[in-house]
DNA sequence: GCATTCGATGACATCGATAACCTGACTGAC
DNA sequence: GTCAGTCAGGTTATCGATGTCATCGAATGC
């Protein structure tokens, strides 16, 4: 039932071979005589031998891993974007051990140590609010992934959260609304406070008042999106268009707008969801697509592990905002 | 910028003891006088030494780490199951692996094949379509996830496929339902055939035809969905009522049905996705929650890390039917 | 014909931590 | 006072693969 593990000394063995000579045939060393290669082989195959990672990595250093860590896996923003590392890293052989912070601040520096502890050959990070100045002092690679960390200057993989937050607010602007609320994550979160930035300039550049009523800046997930928007819809004066700075708190938008039947309030989302084009009206959303950063970041990263030094230059992924119809209804209401 | 890395020689030369003695301060180990055991911590705080996993996994024979296999990471099915499992094994200390076959049968093989190379200390599978009897003869504990693996015999978490495609096919035609269609992802998942089957026996027991243009089985993702439900509206004698077998074919489904403006046809998805109920009408599910398997798996697979013998016994997870609107819509159309 | 080089291969040390085993001091029971 | 027993701690071997360096025979060069 249960067979001892192969070792390369049982395939030497098999083959009449030393185990170097076993481990340069296995590791394409070109110095090996074709007979012997092939007696290598078939012990190999003969066998099921299999490398033992675990003493490869020892030996040579490194993991043959990247490690990758995100606020919430099952946040489908980054659920996406794991899927494209790890296509990518199936390419190169090489696996990915995908950890998150749990959006807890203080478990951003054990969970990144941990996973040096295994010394992975590479990391991509999307930080979350701690200073990253420790990983100065850490040759390991690493890539940021939407957003900028703190303390320390590196390449990041980004979008520009600022200019297409105002982007978005002059863009509800121009269908007359005065009165545009804004919803975010945490302002702790470098993503949100950016974001919540491009909202501030583009009400300042049109003069209109910035109300605090208008801004939730905690929801975490969509349920206290939920919350904050129908408290917005409740106010004495509520809000003619809302922007929500995320896809998870948007989710929570179209919730409380459909179920207070509320649809005539106009609405962008910034980042795409799955059901955003089926809804009525369709939400407009400034295009955000995880894949593309995570296969930028996972370039820069082999860069990075074939040699290339590492730059500490942004690479600013360009996104657009695709109107479908929530994002253009107009401000009925005269705005007070 | 690049310190050398902290060995636990370094830590035991700093502490004045030897490497097993600094060793079993970091095991926990009681035979070691508290004098010691403080000096030793001083040492490993002021170097800030960590354990090399590698080299401690090679010792031990096992890493601390699960591997898991999914079809693909970005649905948000096994994303939240990830997501579960990676907040409990966060619990014990370990690191998760993720990998994903891709849907790809010749690739499953060699995806566990590379996570047991590692040495993972144990398994958390979603089979696809291959054989997994090559797994009797090997010791590291497997728990599957979902389905239920080809060729072995080993305990897995499932749902009753079979019973709830039953179930959600008599309530739709409790509504008077007579062509009742039915969308799958392809039938060399177990899941998919499962479903199906169930679906097969409804139909008889209600005594209807089962018409091969009223089954569309080869759905992998939402955009084949989406063509296949519009084929389905635009046959001559079109069903008034269909049942998804997956959350990611309801995605479009969804879009088909809004976008060709027949909201009116039934519809009953099996899996709950994050904008059925705001839609309108909102759209009646088969509750099956990825992170209510995926915490039992691990609770089943912790068991077996600490020692508990594998059962071959199946866990059926309880699911229930939601109403919310889209699966009791009535059938207008006399049946033909 | 002899030295040189090169290609193929092997012996041995090594990566860092831990298991197995050992030592020496001290305790207490008889 | 002797001996078993306990406790803190050390010594050495080991996990499995690979880097370093040595070796050995054959081919080449002069």
């Amino acid at each position: 039932m249960n067979t001892s593990p192969i070792r390369l000394r049982d395939v030497a063995l098999a083959a009449g071979t030393s185990t170097k000579t076993a481990s340069r045939v296995i590791n394409g060393d070109a110095r090996v005589a074709a007979d012997t290669r092939k007696r290598v082989h078939e012990a190999v195959d003969s066998l099921g031998y299999q490398v033992d990672l675990m003493a490869r990595s020892l030996r040579k250093g490194v993991d043959d891993t990247v490690g990758i860590v995100v606020p919430t896996i099952g946040d489908p923003f980054f659920a996406k974007a794991i899927e494209e590392i790890e296509q990518m890293a199936l390419l190169r052989g090489i696996n990915i051990l995908v950890a998150s912070n749990s959006r807890e601040p203080h478990l951003e520096r054990k969970v990144v140590d941990g996973l040096l502890a295994r010394r992975v050959s590479g990391l991509i990070i999307t930080p979350f609010s701690s200073d990253y100045s420790f990983l100065e002092r850490v040759s390991t690679p690493v890539v940021f992934l939407d957003r900028r960390p703190e303390g320390i200057d590196v390449g990041a993989v980004i979008v520009d959260d600022e200019g297409s937050a105002h982007r978005i607010v002059m863009h509800l602007a121009s269908f007359g609304h005065r009165r545009i609320a804004l919803l975010t994550d945490g302002l702790t979160i470098k993503t949100s406070q950016l974001r919540r930035e491009g909202y501030l300039r583009a009400m300042r550049e049109l003069e209109l008042p910035v109300e605090a009523e208008l801004q939730a800046t905690g929801c975490v997930d969509a349920a206290q999106a939920e919350t904050c928007t129908n408290h917005m819809i409740d106010l004495a004066n509520p809000p003619t268009a809302i922007f929500s700075a995320r896809s998870e708190t948007s989710l929570g938008v179209v919730r409380a707008l459909h179920l207070r039947q509320r649809t005539d309030i106009a609405f962008v989302s910034f980042g795409d969801f799955a059901t955003a084009d089926v809804l009525s009206p369709a939400v407009t959303v400034m295009d955000h697509d995880p894949r593309v950063l995570a296969r930028k970041a996972m370039e820069m990263l082999s860069e990075r592990l074939d040699g290339t030094p590492a730059s500490a230059d942004d690479f600013v992924i360009p996104v657009e905002l695709i109107a479908r119809g929530s994002g253009e209804l107009p401000a009925l209401r005269a705005a007070s």
